[in-house]
DNA sequence: TCGTGGAACTAGAGCGCTCTAGTCGCTCCG
DNA sequence: CGGAGCGACTAGAGCGCTCTAGTTCCACGA
C-alpha cells in the first residue's frame, strides 16, 4: 500500500507525483488538461490526487503562470440590483476563462481597500460595480491596472451603462401619455448618472411642453431617500400625479410610505422606478420601472475587460446599452382619486 | 535620475530595491514593518516603492509565507440577512488579521464551485453563510479544511447560529399574550433550522393549549414562499389571526400580498418574521420579527474560524445565540376587523 | 588594543506551481 | 539498417515573495 494520508500539510504535487509514480511534470500536465500525458496515466495521476485530496494551489499557480485570470469584483452588498449584475458575470466570466472575486465597499470598508484587496489577490482587472465611484479614485486605478465602470460614463475608461437620459424620458413619456402633467422627479443625488437622468427629466418634460411644472426633489439610490421624499410631499398642499425615483429602491420607499399614508397608487399617484431590480419584479410590488439588463450589463462588462486585457492599447469605450420602460402596476392615469 | 516607470510589467520588489539602492530582503522588511530598517532607509524605500507603483504581490506572499490568513466566505448574494452578516464579518476578520474573500453562490454556480474557488485562493478557513447548505458537502469540507457554519446546527462542525426553537417561541408567546388563538406557521421547507423553527412552533403552540389549532403551511426563505403562502390562505374560508413567517423575506412576500388582497395588517391578521434584516427595520415595512444578531454571529463565526486555525485540534463548537423578538408594526391583537 | 554586542543590512534557500527544452523509446519509411 | 518523427515523459529554471542565517560596521568597555 502506498503512503497514507499526510499528517496536516496540505498535499502538494510532489506527493501526488510520488503516489503516482511520475514526475512533477507529469500532473501538471494532466490538471492543466494539456495533451501529453497517457490515458492510463491521466487516470492514474486523478486517482492519487484523489487519494490525496489534492488540490492545485492558487498562489503557486498563479505565480507560475504569467497571468491570474482574475476579475476583481467591487460591489455594495446591499444593492439588488448589484446582485443581479454579479449572478451575471460569473457565467460570462467562466466562458472566457476568468474566475471572479467578490469584495464588498461597506460602510466601513472603503472602495480603495475593497479593491487594494482584490488587487493583491492579483485581479487583472476590476469591475466596478454602482454609480458612486470617486473620479479622482478612477483615474489613478485606472493607471495602475485595468478596471471597468458599471452603471455610470467614467472619462478615460472603459464603462458600461445604459442610456439613463433615454430611460428617464421614457418613463415621462409613459406618465404624460396617461395624462399626467404633475410629474416630479426624486433624484439620486450627485453622481454622473443622477445627473444624467435628472437632465433626462427636465428635457422630456420640456418636450411635453411641462418645463415650468418640472421640479426635482433631492434624494438618493435608497429606501430612506424615497421615503423622506413622499414625507416631504406628503405636507404639500396638493399632490403631484405622478413620481418618478432616481431607481427601484428609492421607488419602493416612495411606494410604501404612500400607501402608507392612505394614498392610493397608482389611483391617486404614480410611481415609476429605475433598474427593474429583483425586488421591483417581485409580485407584490409590481413597480413600473425603467428596465436595465442586469444580465447584458454585466456581460459587456466582463467582455471589456478580457478586451483591454488581451490589447492593454485599446481604446477606453464606453458601451450604452439602451433601457427599456417596463410597465406594471404602479401607474395608472391620474385623477381616478382614492377610491377606485 | 533613476529608471523611469518600467513599461508594462508590473513592478517587483527587485525592482524597488535596485531603485532605492538596497536589497531586496530589506524591502520586504519595510513591507511587511519588521524592525531591522533604520527609519531613513525605511522610508527612502516606501518612496521608491510609490515613484514605481509598487504592491506586493498576494500570491508570491502567499506562497512564501506558510498561511495565508484568508477567510473564504459562502454567501448568497441576493439575502439581505447575509448581506448584513458580511459587513459585519469584515471589521473583525480585520481586527484578527484575516483577509476576506468573497464568493457567491448562485442559481447557476453551486456551493462546491463557489468553495472551490475560495480553497484555490488559499482561503484557510470556509465560512458558509445560510442554512441552506448541504449536509453531505459539509461534512467532506470539513475533512479537508476548517468550515464555520453560520444560521444551523451542523454535526461536526464549528457552528454558530441563534436559538431557532426559542426564537419562534417568543413569536408565538407575543401572539398568544395578544390573544391570537389562530396562529399559522409558514416553515422554511427542509434543512436544519427549518426543521428547529418549525418544531419550536409546534412545542409554543402546545405550551399554550393551542396544539390541536396549530398549522404549519409549507414555505421557503424567500419572497415567492410568502405570496404563495398568502395565496393559500386567502382561498380559505376563514383567515388566521396571525401567521409566523419561517423569515423576514417569506414574511414579506406574506405581508404585501395579504395587503394588496385587501386584508388590514395588523387589525385582521398579524404577521411576524424572523431574522431582523435590513428590509424588515425600514420604517415602511415595520416588521414584528424575531432579531438574530448579524453583528454578534458574524463575529463569532470569525472568532471560532480564526480559534480552529491557532489550534485545529479544538473540539468543534456550537455557539448558540439568543435570539429577541422584536415588536414593531405588523402585530396586534386580533378580531379588531378590517377597518380600525 | 582587542573583543563584544547590537543595529543595519544581505545572501540564498525555499514556497508549489508552470513551462521550455530536452530525453527516451517506438514505429515507420526509404 | 539508419534515422526521421512522434508520443510520453522529465529536468530544471523561474514566478515574486519570506525568512533564516549570516556578514558588516560601529560604538563601547576592559
Amino acid at each position: 500500500m502506498a503512503t497514507p494520508l499526510p499528517p496536516r500539510r496540505r498535499p502538494t504535487m510532489v506527493d501526488v507525483a510520488a503516489r503516482a509514480g511520475v514526475s512533477r511534470a507529469l500532473v501538471s500536465l494532466v490538471f492543466r488538461d494539456q495533451p501529453g500525458a497517457s490515458a492510463e496515466t491521466r487516470s492514474r495521476v486523478l486517482a492519487a490526487a484523489e487519494e490525496l485530496g489534492y488540490r492545485p494551489d492558487g498562489a503557486a499557480r498563479l505565480l507560475a503562470r504569467g497571468r491570474s485570470r482574475t476579475l476583481g469584483v467591487l460591489m455594495t452588498v446591499r444593492e439588488p440590483f448589484e446582485a443581479d449584475l454579479v449572478e451575471a458575470i460569473y457565467p460570462e466570466a467562466e466562458r472566457l476563462g476568468y474566475e471572479v472575486l467578490l469584495s464588498a465597499r461597506t460602510p466601513g470598508r472603503d472602495e480603495a481597500t475593497a479593491v487594494d484587496g482584490l488587487l493583491a489577490h492579483r485581479a487583472e482587472a476590476i469591475v466596478l460595480l454602482g454609480p458612486d465611484v470617486d473620479d479622482a479614485f478612477l483615474a489613478e486605478l485606472g493607471a495602475r491596472t485595468v478596471a471597468v465602470v458599471v452603471g455610470r460614463a467614467a472619462a478615460g475608461l472603459d464603462s458600461v451603462h445604459s442610456a439613463d437620459a433615454d430611460g428617464i424620458r421614457q418613463a415621462v413619456d409613459h406618465l404624460a401619455g396617461l395624462g399626467h402633467r404633475e410629474i416630479v422627479h426624486v433624484d439620486g443625488g450627485t453622481g454622473s448618472n443622477a445627473a444624467a437622468r435628472r437632465t433626462g427629466y427636465l428635457d422630456a418634460m420640456a418636450a411635453h411642453g411641462l418645463a415650468d411644472r418640472a421640479r426635482v426633489l433631492p434624494g438618493a439610490y435608497h429606501e430612506d431617500a424615497g421615503i423622506a421624499a413622499a414625507h416631504a410631499l406628503l405636507t404639500e398642499p396638493e399632490l403631484p400625479t405622478a413620481v418618478v425615483a432616481g431607481n427601484d429602491r428609492c421607488a419602493l420607499g416612495l411606494l410604501d410610505t404612500l400607501r402608507r399614508s392612505g394614498i392610493d397608487v397608482p389611483g391617486r399617484v404614480s410611481v415609476v422606478g429605475y433598474n427593474d431590480d429583483r425586488l421591483a419584479r417581485l409580485s407584490h410590488v409590481d413597480l413600473t420601472t425603467v428596465r436595465q439588463d442586469a444580465g447584458r450589463l454585466a456581460r459587456q462588462a466582463v467582455r471589456a475587460a478580457a478586451a483591454r486585457l488581451d490589447d492593454p492599447d485599446l481604446d477606453p469605450g464606453e458601451t450604452v446599452l439602451t433601457p427599456e420602460l417596463v410597465v406594471r402596476g404602479t401607474t395608472a392615469p391620474p385623477g381616478r382619486g382614492n377610491c377606485p
